[in-house]
DNA sequence: CATATTATAGATAATGATTTTCATTTTCAT
DNA sequence: ATGAAAATGAAAATCATTATCTATAATATG
């Protein structure tokens, strides 16, 4: 009955098998709240699992995404992030603010509420109209930083 | 007063010279409705003005989007796209799916309307309350598209 | 429970987009 | 026109991601 319980059920009705190496990896995104880098991840995975490899890594994140259970980000900084969707659904999600100057990544959550609302209803009708079904919406706002405009 | 010379002067704002480079980039950039890819950018460029080089082509676009006049996108196909700006206010504004399986990716624009005006009233409140000075606003929704369903 | 079958893992090499470097050329204020 | 500063282009370097290929682990079957 608990979270890893709930995703074997899911792995293997999508017709593949749940591994050490993805329950460790599962383990690992369940275990924060930022948005992860593969490397970030990578290494977190190898303290845990020492024999893990980089391209384990890669393979997972890839089939977890392609599940929807997990949201890829890439913000033009040329690295992949990750968060798990679950997180977008309670008062977790947030906006994401990058600077395209210095590159940082800001997290955000007021003024969600109806953005979330608006995109459900997108969603449905995304579904409805042109039978998209959707995973994950990705939203963020890019700019200048308040410590970038005083520069 | 054509836009060309509106991009001059904020050129020169901003502190860098109008070259023949930029001002052919940009005309690209004016003369197409769609996300161009970095590569198609060059390839056009390339017509234009045989001497222009790859390099270059990142470089402006890279200023492009400090400027704030251009919008980047990487939807995770590794390749970043870019648009206009100014195409995201008038009636041309549209969502971009994109199919985690096939990674096609597709326009769509209905139901922007109410989008656009809550959007830019977080700009708002971001500048406010963060002094986040939002250049643009990256929106897209992940799934798997009618085709890729009846696999 | 043993074994066959198949998916998955890990190491390494390959790829490919983007950046860096540096000598040369162009732009623009004077 | 001229000189300082910025921008360019070619080539090399970087770095994230993907493909390959053999070994290993996970499930189905007897």
């Amino acid at each position: 009955m608990n979270k890893k319980g709930n995703c074997y059920h899911k792995f293997t009705d999508f017709g593949v098998r749940m591994t050490t190496a993805r329950k460790n990896i599962i383990d690992i995104l369940l275990d924060t709240q930022e948005h992860l880098s593969v490397e970030d991840i990578f290494k977190k995975a190898h303290v845990v699992n020492q024999s893990i490899g980089l391209t384990t890594v890669y393979r997972t994140l890839d089939l977890l995404e392609q599940m929807g259970m997990l949201q890829k980000y890439v913000f033009g900084n040329g690295k992949a992030r990750y968060e798990l969707s679950s997180n977008k659904k309670g008062s977790k999600f947030h906006h994401h603010l990058i600077c395209v100057s210095c590159k940082a990544i800001v997290d955000y959550s007021d003024f969600s509420e109806d953005e979330i609302k608006l995109i459900k209803s997108i969603e449905k009708k995304l579904l409805r109209k042109q039978n998209f079904k959707t995973l994950n919406h990705i939203s963020y706002f890019c700019g200048i930083c308040g410590k970038c405009q005083n520069l």
